[in-house]
DNA sequence: GTGAAAGCGCTAACAT
DNA sequence: ATGTTAGCGCTTTCAC
């Protein structure tokens, strides 16, 4: 491995016009820059972080965590925004360590050690963490950003999904095809992301002049899994036989709708047309193909990759919230209720 | 942030005193060890990264790459393999710098940064890469180790699945039941892994003294996605309609043989059962839950790293090569035949 | 058993 | 426009 006097040598100048060079300094003459800069491509040579780090007091690592669960989850949904900011990293020189916390982390656990042994500049939290480890992280005044999370305090710069907007357009989009028993299906209700869901869902129905009762359209689960769309489903076809299309809050419990509706023999979209959240599809390949509202994930990753970089420039950055816009994918588990031959009583 | 010299200070004590507390050599008299400790406790003293990386000329760093296909594989498999490696290489102190390359990877595209950088002192390679990526690295004279792939060469530690024996398990399991008419689906029989999957059905077929042509029970597709495993079998009974179980060599491809013997309303495993390989999550929100040959995924990420720290110490370090076993785990996808009473003909 | 000092590769303030 | 030099935090050799 060359080093910069290495390069000082065989350029037949001083280390220090080396890092200017490096560091596109314009007080170096054109010539004396062109003699380095083959000196450097000649001996392959490229500056060692650990000097630079040494000297800067700055790692050029990023933490990058979330919590077991998340990153395990069968769809790969945090792994697409980890692949974003990853790949974003690279345009700041920053390293990314990714680690993972247990979704119990309590007080009396360790943060992780990149954290512990200071080897990050600043730390992204991906999706929902207890707050424990929040106010762990602050103790060690690093700067944070989320994604996929509200944060505890408005302090934080964020990239957040447009829930609000991706659930009016789900309703909508059901609304218009003439569904008007429109059952929403949750999963924690309490969790921002899925009220804010919610919240679209009822702004579309009111907009609609479709007057429901909560009770008799809305099932809320303690958690978005698949079993808990199927249980879920099946509670809300017990209270409620009129609904002729389900928005479940995600794919996952979109998922669970779809097997119990399979297992029923209640045909998709015949009978009962279903959308979900999240855009998992491309990467599952469901039977039937699951309408749903795309999230941008990878770019997520590189947006709050974006924020971070800025944070780290300047520690005065506005704290950016970034909400990502979403679209919706139909793929045909939605009816077109007009289109529709009624069956003879 | 404090130094080693702010822990000198507070001991009254030299750097190298420190240094040498910290590294617990044992020249230190146990009074000034107690009082150095003493003092790094009480200033949360915890010895600079980049300071060691600039003397010790190594980075603390192991890089680890696989493909970005699989690292966005719907099932957690090769994220559990990266839990596993960041787990135990807490233990060893280093850090694990995750990155991805296309699956698609070309002579002409850039090895990964960390790599250009030096900023990792080991690769490890995680499932199948493109050679062309490995000769790339070789170039730049790093440890190399793998895992759930085959190095191009035995120059490499590496840890493998015990593919024959879970393959012979598997079978034998169906054997057991009674089963005489066993097909057998692959994806790209050519890869290592498969193809000693495949050994191992054969080596329990010959065993169990079960003859059969080749051409009536071995179907391969040339990938193992679930749409390869419903074509699979889809073919398979056009040519054999006596099968009675099918051994899907893994189980992306087991979901593809139940979803297309579902669609046709062949009972698993009333009238044909399915058996995978490879225990993902997936399977158990299968309907019906898929019997499968459990790897074990978080320690073979444990073992690569083991294998890495030791190469890592010891340069000449034994090209150890590790065989994890597997287990059979049923799930009830599969028919005990010696049970069934046989329908009228 | 402990300390002084050199030096790892780099940046930046200062000198020329 | 370019060079000299101090120093970032640490380890390690060599004195004492």
């Amino acid at each position: 491995m060359s080093t910069i006097k290495d390069v000082a040598k065989e350029a037949k100048v001083s280390i220090a016009t080396v890092s200017l060079v490096v560091h596109k300094h314009n007080r170096i003459s054109a010539e004396t820059s062109k003699r380095v800069n083959k000196a450097i491509k000649k001996l392959n040579y490229h500056p060692s972080r650990s000097g630079r780090r040494l000297v800067s007091q700055k790692t050029g690592n990023i933490g990058f965590i979330l919590t077991d669960d998340h990153f395990l989850r069968s769809e790969p949904f945090y792994t697409r925004i980890f692949l974003g900011t990853e790949f974003e990293a690279r345009n700041y020189e920053y390293y990314i360590l990714l680690t993972t916390i247990p979704s119990n982390y309590d007080v009396k656990d360790h943060p992780p050690r990149f954290i512990l042994e200071k080897n990050v500049d600043g730390v992204i939290i991906a999706g929902k963490v207890p707050v424990s480890i929040i106010s762990q992280i602050e103790k060690y005044n690093l700067p944070i950003a989320f994604v996929d999370f509200y944060p505890p305090s408005n302090e934080y710069p964020v990239v957040l999904i447009d829930n609000i907007s991706g659930g009016m357009a789900a309703t909508q989009f059901l609304i218009k095809k003439n569904h008007k028993n429109i059952g929403f299906i949750a999963g924690d209700i309490g969790h921002p992301s899925i009220y804010d869901r919610f919240r679209g869902y009822k702004m579309a129905m009111d907009y609609a002049g479709l007057d429901f009762s909560e009770l008799n359209y809305i099932v809320d689960e303690n958690y978005t899994a698949r079993e808990n769309g199927y249980n879920a489903v099946k509670k809300l076809l017990e209270i409620n036989n009129d609904i002729t299309a389900i928005f479940a809050c995600n794919d996952a419990m979109a998922i669970g709708v779809v097997q119990f509706l399979n297992e029923k023999g209640i045909s998709i979209p015949n009978d009962i047309s279903v959308i979900g959240f999240d855009d998992v599809e491309a990467d599952l390949s469901l039977d039937p193909p699951l309408s749903s509202v795309r999230v941008p994930k990878y770019e997520m990753g590189i947006e709050v990759m974006k924020l971070m970089a800025d944070l780290l420039k300047n520690k005065d950055a506005t704290k950016k919230k970034i909400l990502v816009s979403v679209e919706l994918i139909d793929r045909g588990s939605v009816m077109d209720l007009t289109l529709k031959i009624p069956m003879p009583a």
